[in-house]
DNA sequence: CGGTTTGTATATTGTATGAGTACAAACTAC
DNA sequence: GTAGTTTGTACTCATACAATATACAAACCG
């Protein structure tokens, strides 16, 4: 079969989620994981629609939903280049929506059959790696 | 002002995730953390839709979903009642998935100001209640 | 200067969400 | 057992959103 090229991303598009949600959020993970530096140009958005196989207004509409968190900066002809983030306090608000998502997240990862243990270890490890 | 009925759900009407979705997902982290037991029913599709101020045909989809993934029984004029739920076994791609949404979820959390000891503290309370 | 690359703007099309309404089945009261 | 009420469901429709096609504008390259 065919060499996948190994994008940076996987995408579903069966997934309920809009695709440019689902690229943004990829990308946000990503660059909150120090996957990119400030500096870094991430792929125009016409390679990366290639890459995915979507029109690459979509990918367009995820760039600039992460231009406008501050993530990038994003200019004509120069591509989406990776900024440092300066952040802002938490709101309560947030802080509560994290932890109603997260319940709701492990919640579907029971029901699609995941092992408590499972979930919980992958859990630990997570909080290991932001710890560090 | 006015009692608010305590609803056991909190919904969004301005997220972008479609209601009956909303629902459902509050619903099942609410089953998976044994708010309720089998046995137990529900509130009606009507009553909870005066709860939420929705459609009642709106938390009639959220139902049906549920009873669709099998924590439901679903009957005409019984409501809706809270069945014991076996669980299949998870695929490799549930599992790959749910660590993927986690990493993104938390990475929005950090978008939005958490502080990553604040996220940790949390993903370690969640991992204690599991395996509890 | 001509051509290419790149992000953006606009219009269009398909689909999903949520509401209005009517229906069907089961329980309740008498 | 009959009338009326309660409850989930089916069907239809208006609207909004997502993704694409296409055209445009600005910056780079030779």
């Amino acid at each position: 079969m065919a060499a996948e090229p190994t994008t940076i991303l996987r995408i579903d598009l069966a997934s309920p989620a809009p695709v440019y949600r689902q690229i943004a959020d990829g990308l946000r993970a990503l660059l909150v994981h120090g996957a990119f530096t400030p500096g870094d140009r991430l792929p125009t958005v016409r390679q990366l629609a290639i890459d995915l196989a979507v029109h690459h207004n979509t990918v367009a509409q995820a760039y600039r939903l992460l231009a406008d968190e501050g993530w990038l900066d994003l200019r004509r002809h120069r591509g989406a280049t990776v900024i440092a983030r300066r952040s802002h306090p938490a709101s309560a608000a947030s802080r509560q929506d994290f932890s109603q998502r997260l319940r709701e997240l492990t919640a579907r990862a029971v029901a699609d059959g995941l092992d408590v243990k499972t979930i919980a270890r992958q859990l630990d490890t997570l909080a290991d790696e932001l710890n560090k």
